[in-house]
DNA sequence: CTGAAAGCGCTTACAG
DNA sequence: CTGAAAGCGCTTACAG
């Protein structure tokens, strides 16, 4: 807590303060504020003098000083995007999308990376949640993957107006979330279109709602063009010890478990002939398209692969990855939107409090 | 610059004050913030009394108003990290790292997306060079890539406490960089060590010393292994074009000019007979695996490809790629490091304002 | 060694 | 319709 003074080189240039404006425009402070940054409309001034006001603020280039309005109990204009690491493929587009559209609001979001550096420390969604309500944010946005630690009911409580990038357990909470049911129908529709009619579904862990989710797309779409299902063609990693990509910050290197990616492939293709597989991510679609090629198994032409993301990856694997975007961008503006409601109204009703994104089909040469 | 206030819903709560503190340790609210927040160490307090008021301030969980104390001219303890778009593969690791190095020093990062998403707005670098000023940031890291507009000058001017990413053009700038005139000698010892004998250099533009570096670097290592190079075997992408990823926003996928790869392969696989390939990035790397299957070129066992960069793509090519890692960990820290030193004792030595970050070979199957 | 007071730049009751 | 004054939570001269 000891912030030396003394020798800091801040270099801040003398700004102008309403007072210089004021002065300028021949005004109390009152009336300059009430003008230029009041609430209640310009009610209170006479067109003229505002208009006079105005014109002196833009000539002077006057801005309002946060840090005071702050300390009158304004709004900082500034929110907090909690997420386990920033440079996360899955979350780092989400991160600049969620500033994007804060600025376009005239807002700001200061970065909260929960993890940072997996080598580097423990995890820092509390301390995040009390440094967050010391510099005094008008919310949060979450998009802290579920399976890591943090309380959840805790942010909620200190930040009502927290919106959460997917799922969360926290009953009432704000979210926004990609529909991972009309994922799995917009991957299962393509490759019917395309005449593939053994689809292989490969989910991570059944015991999931969104693999939940992703069954029932698939069973649906099958359905709606009257097809049947078959037990034998859904494999749940999870029965096999999982699969997960895992970046290694020693090597530097991502790693992604080949040989459950090998049973997989030993069930739904060998065993089953299936030709089509849709995948619970893109890490899975791109290990796929490797061991197949090992296996002598042509891509698209014997079986084709979509994945889930558009991550990166997608168009560089060979060939590139077919996919489902989950339009993160939409996801943030809807985010925002939600956040703006929350600051000036107060909750949403119970039933506007889950909004679903439906995502995008990208095809490229896996399909 | 009209906030309201009247229908906010901030819900802030109550929070411990100095004077609460200072009230329940029974002394004055000078004492206990020349204890707690203080610059002088704590001469000026009785030892007995100090231990006192931290005694009563950690049980009151007392943490100061950062926006009182930069209201009085104190650091805010804010940095801007400005970048072109924050979700870019090449800057969000160095964004996650700037801001977990930033925690470590118990201060956060504003992001400023300078372009954002290159369809929703124009270059926002002028706006944030005047806002984060508005914050009262204490300095700016700037990754904004330098084929990007901004007046950099400005930035300086207004943000003596600045540091860069990557080369720009301010003269006396403090800058952290990758050295690439190490990453290409890395490369060409790794494939001359392993056999290879006709290394070719794929380059973007030798008008830029980045790529000068490079070539420095292919030529200094060939001759430290007592070996001639060949103008024949360097290939400059700008002569024919350039190449150049291009995320497209309205498909959601990257493309690469597959042409101008080609005519590479052409002039240094086909013609030159090159055993191995050294490239400026990992788009020509994974791009090359792909043009090379499809000429029915075996990677590695006829020709070994070298990237740069350890982007994300790597470990999903076909094979994975061998690259050069640019230990973006590495050079947040020394980013960080020199902000220290700028806020605290002001400009650094000439000498020591470019740190250049030595990269790291990343071995993977292309090699 | 310690306290009372001024002031950072705002907003907002409260008077006129 | 407008101004003088109080106060947000701090820091820092200035007195004692």
């Amino acid at each position: 807590m000891t912030h030396k003074k003394t020798s800091d080189h801040l270099n801040r240039l003398k700004r102008v303060r309403l007072a210089d404006v004021a002065e300028a425009a021949g005004v109390s402070r009152a009336v300059a504020g009430q003008v230029l940054n009041g609430s209640k409309g310009n009610s209170r001034v006479a067109e003229k003098t505002a208009e006079k006001i105005w014109e002196v603020a833009r000539r002077m280039n006057y801005q309002p000083n946060p840090a005071a309005q702050q300390l009158k109990g304004m709004r900082t204009r500034m929110f907090g995007t909690l997420v386990a690491s920033a440079g996360d493929p899955l979350r780092s587009f989400l991160v600049q999308y969620l500033d994007t559209a804060a600025v376009k609001k005239g807002c700001h979001t200061i970065i909260g990376n929960t993890i940072g550096r997996m080598d580097v420390g423990p995890n820092q969604f509390d301390y995040y949640i009390e440094e967050l309500a010391r510099r005094g944010v008008d919310g949060v946005f979450c998009a802290v993957h579920n399976w890591f630690d943090g309380d959840r009911k805790l942010l909620v409580q200190q930040h009502p107006n927290t919106v959460f990038y997917e799922d969360v357990d926290v009953p009432g909470a704000h979210v926004v979330k990609a529909n991972r049911y009309i994922a799995a129908r917009l991957a299962t529709r393509h490759l019917l279109e395309r005449g593939r009619r053994r689809l292989g579904l490969v989910l991570s862990d059944l015991n999931r709602t969104s693999c939940e989710d992703r069954l029932r797309g698939y069973r649906d779409e099958h359905e709606a063009y009257g097809f049947e299902t078959d037990e034998e063609m859904v494999f749940d990693a999870a029965k096999h010890g999982g699969a997960y990509p895992w970046h290694d910050t020693k090597t530097l290197t991502w790693t992604f478990p080949d040989e459950v990616v090998d049973i997989a492939i030993d069930q739904l293709v060998r065993d089953e002939g299936a030709d089509a597989l849709v995948c619970v991510d893109d890490f899975w679609g791109a290990t796929l398209l490797r061991r197949l090629r090992a296996r002598g198994v042509a891509v698209p032409a014997h079986v084709a692969v979509v994945g889930y993301l558009n991550h990166y990856l997608a168009d560089w694997t060979d060939p590139p990855l077919t996919t489902i975007d989950t339009l993160q961008g939409a996801a943030a503006e809807r985010m925002l939107e939600m956040m703006v409601q929350l600051v000036s109204r107060g909750p949403l009703p119970t039933e506007d409090r889950v909004v679903e994104i439906t995502p995008k089909l990208i095809v490229r040469g896996s399909t």
